[in-house]
DNA sequence: TTATCAATCTCGCAA
DNA sequence: TTGCGAGGTTGATAA
């Protein structure tokens, strides 16, 4: 990896058209090609960047005080022009390949814990089938209710309008079977919307709020499914 | 701005939890007290980070080997524990401001130019305002076509499935308007996915592929919106 | 401050 | 490769 501090102008072409007039920022290049232009401000994403793999020519500059020009150009075809007036500082080093984040908690566990304790949802419940096809994408959990109704199960970790829309499309195409229909919609998630509780109330979906913390307490490792 | 490159294990606690087992990265700090920890490799997004506002804390190590331990809060009770093991470069930079970037291409630019030209969707057809407000949020153009009919035309720059369902529900709202209905409904977009095209068929929405590039040709700068 | 929506979204998974 | 959905989304704008 390889790290500037440098006053540069910046052109980037290709999804758009976009440019950074001359400032001192820092430039990171990465092993891969990718670079980044980062202020000393804004959040973790950069002024402007180039997402590999790329490959960067140098070229003089042609201005004067210009240093040096990086064109730095992708497989798309899409360029990032930096023209470097001033160098503050330069350094390169040796970081090896990263053993990669270890995270939990995201929609994935939810659906893992829920799918294990699907009694959550009512006495007698079972789990049909997790990502149960349909022609327009899996739904999330398949049951039977206690009485041998069937129940679509679309898990969010915050469900917004967008959830509804999507459960009520599952649900639209799952009555239309005569063996399934008919069939119950839950919308089950961590923290429900306003609106969304609304329509999914409007459209005769069930909401149920889910306690992570609690179903990670009651989770069996011995039986987890992930 | 602070540099650091280091050996280090990297603990967030918030949203979710998330771990980095040991191994050298690169640690950024910026002014306003936001952290970055990228690796050698990926895009843009760092493997971890902590988002501005946010206060730093360093105490020393307690295992063995660990130089110091810095922890790093902000508002929402979100932490980031970096435990630092080796330095192996730091460095600190003056960047100032940014005078940050200015963009070109996005979606309000394409509504600016359509709305200037929206002859490109019929003969005759005439602009009766942008942002056309409604209840549940404004139409991008509301038009009148070459026989006097509404059209409510919404915009992208990738048309996607959530699109045509935002157009669906103005749809129905304004054609329960009898001053308005009945109410054409068109999607206008730089590129339409296939399975939004198939939606909006379905549902009698006309699509339209709009070409940036020639209608950027045809603005007129004494004429434009913005 | 909150809600909404776009993004050069990025990232991961599955067909 | 492409499509699709989630994201510690982030970022901008309007209410």
């Amino acid at each position: 990896m390889r790290f500037l501090v440098a006053r540069c102008r910046v052109d980037y072409v290709g999804r758009l058209t976009a440019h950074l007039p001359e400032a001192t920022r820092v430039i990171m290049v990465k092993a891969d090609g990718s670079v980044l232009i980062h202020a000393d401000g804004g959040s973790y994403k950069p002024l402007n960047w180039m997402s590999p793999p790329c490959a960067i020519r140098v070229s003089p500059g042609e201005a004067d005080g210009d240093v040096e020009i990086w064109t730095v150009e992708n497989k798309a075809g899409e360029t990032l022009v930096i023209t470097i007036h001033d160098i503050l500082h330069a350094s390169e080093h040796d970081l090896g390949v990263d053993p990669g984040l270890v995270k939990d908690g995201v929609e994935a566990h939810l659906q893992a814990l829920l799918a294990a304790q699907v009694e959550r949802l009512g006495e007698g419940w079972r789990l049909v089938r997790r990502e149960w096809p349909t022609a327009i994408g899996p739904v999330d959990l398949m049951c039977r209710d206690g009485s041998g109704l069937a129940v679509a199960v679309e898990i969010k970790r915050r469900a917004e309008i967008d959830g509804v829309e999507q459960l009520t499309r599952y649900l639209d195409l799952l009555n239309r079977d005569p063996l399934l229909a008919p069939v119950r919609g839950i919308l089950a998630a961590q923290e429900i919307k306003p609106q969304a509780r609304v329509l999914a109330q409007d459209r005769g979906i069930e909401c149920v709020v889910l306690d992570y913390d609690e179903m990670r307490g009651h989770d069996d490792p011995g039986t987890r499914l992930f």
